[in-house]
RNA sequence: GUGAGCGUAGCUCAGCUCGGUUAGAGCACCAGGUUGUGGUCCUGGUGGCCGCGGGUUCGAAUCCCGUCGCUCACCCCA
């Protein structure tokens, strides 16, 4: 086996046949949803100037300085594999000037990339739903942002993960709280860890997210941030919370809680899920309300969030959650010998064509060995054609449930109708 | 980028401590038992450069070094 030449890179996974279906209900159930809450699906490049994200995301944040999947084109321009979603989408809205509608919903699904070291609920190339709705500043749109992801989670099956909420202020108020920090940091006695210390002064918000113990027994004294928003940013995020509880969204104020990203501003929000590892935010979000701006827009209020398809995967899979019936084979077609064998290939093609799912032995097995195999194809009927049926222009279809068989006239109009009936034609979907 | 654990059949693993014939098991796969009847059962079979390279030794899956890979954790995040 390691004698194979190729293998996928670390980080990325082939997604086998027998695993599909799940990630094809998701994708389509998550369609159903945003069309619910009229969000409309935009798909952005996956390869994009590096400039974007940089700007972008923040050139301090960690994804910039050390995750971001980066190359030379032809003439030497960067370019990166997109490690975020949101970036691109406020690009593309600028662009096309999506922004003429009073209020842009859009949602996004597909693979992102990231370089980081791989580990339970963390590849290199990892799949995201998310979405954005840009041009909103009512605290009603976080409420409903966070009220269609939590309508998503439920549509994956998944219950039992927590609401963290916070505010992390806009501009005004970060200020002066972020001095608050540094005095309150710079006057306790025990040390904060040589991260945080560099976090300090670039940017001490990020202390609060810090998990060694030793800047945790700090931080649960530190001055909490909602405590220093200013009034507007104060009366937001106490609306949001009004909403929520008005549309009974049970939430946990977390008052040190930070994005990772450069560009949120007040409302925060992630959901955790404890069956998920260390690493166990399931989906994430708040709102950003001057990325538009700085990408050369007007200013613009937004708010969105993120999910990942594999941690969602990983707890349906912990879970146990039940995902619906994958389509089952309708008929499997058993010939015996070379004549029965002509008339089948006609019937396959007949079946097929009028949407019935069906399977021919190609390999002139024994019937034994027929049946064998569409028992383990989970094949619903069996169609056999041998000398017996020949002779007496009959076809014998067995139902594999219940063991019962009977002889069928060999005429194909007679036996498509038959089979149609038996199968009551539900058309296949997954 | 840092640390720890693990690499033996398609899959899950035993064997390694204490080196010693042809390296095992279960599942899966193929075939037979039934020359036209599946699932269960019985019997047989295919399938291994024991991750790779080097070292120690009469002899290495086993001990030592290196290397690559995987996993989990740190970091960070979805």
């Amino acid at each position: 086996m390691s004698r194979l030449s190729f293998k996928e890179i670390r980080g990325t996974e082939d997604i086998l046949p027998e695993k599909i279906g799940v990630w094809r209900r998701m994708e389509n159930a998550a369609r159903e949803v945003f069309d619910l809450y009229c969000y409309e699906e935009l798909r952005t490049p996956i390869l994009e100037e590096t400039g974007l994200f940089i700007s972008g995301v923040g050139e301090t944040s960690d994804i910039v300085t050390k995750q971001m999947f980066s190359l030379a084109d032809r003439k030497g321009r960067s370019l990166t594999l997109r490690p975020e979603g949101t970036a691109p989408i406020i690009r593309a809205y600028l662009k096309h000037r999506i922004y003429k509608n009073p209020i842009a919903k859009i949602f996004y699904m597909g693979p992102f990339f990231r370089s980081e070291r791989p580990q339970a609920g963390r590849e290199r190339q990892f799949h995201q739903i998310g979405a954005e709705a840009i041009g909103c500043d009512n605290p009603s749109m976080d409420a409903e942002v966070i009220s269609l992801l939590i309508h998503l989670l439920n549509k994956f099956g998944i219950t039992g993960g927590r609401l963290e909420l916070n505010s992390v202020g806009c501009s005004l108020c970060q200020g002066p709280y972020k001095e608050k920090l540094r005095e309150y940091f710079a006057g306790e006695e025990t040390p904060l860890c040589p991260d945080c210390q560099r976090r300090l002064n670039k940017n001490p918000l990020r202390v609060l997210d810090c998990k060694r113990p030793e800047c945790q027994s700090l931080i649960v004294d530190a001055p909490p941030l909602p405590d220093y928003l200013c009034n507007s940013c104060s009366e937001h995020f106490q609306k949001v919370q009004a909403i929520l509880k008005s549309l009974s969204i049970s939430y946990h104020l977390h008052p040190y809680l930070v994005r990772g990203l450069d560009y949120y501003t007040r409302t925060a929000f992630e959901i955790t899920h404890p069956a998920l590892g260390s690493q166990n935010a399931v989906a994430a979000g708040g709102r950003f309300d001057n990325l538009v701006e700085k990408m050369g827009g007007e200013l613009t209020p937004a708010v969105g969030f993120a999910l990942g398809m594999e941690r969602i995967i990983l707890i349906q899979e912990k879970e146990k959650v039940t995902a619906p019936l994958e389509t089952r084979l309708s008929v499997y077609l058993a010939p015996q010998g070379k004549e029965a064998f002509q008339e089948m290939v006609n019937l396959l093609k007949e079946l097929r064509q009028n949407g019935i799912k069906s399977e021919l032995d190609y390999e002139g097995k024994r019937l034994k060995n027929q049946l064998r195999l569409a028992n383990k194809l989970n094949a619903q009927y069996v169609a056999i054609l041998g000398e017996e049926e020949l002779r007496r222009k009959t076809i014998t279809l067995k139902n594999m449930d219940t063991g019962k068989q009977e002889e069928l006239p060999i005429d194909l109009s007679d036996c498509l109708n038959f089979i149609s009936k038996v199968l009551h034609l539900i058309p296949p979907h997954i």
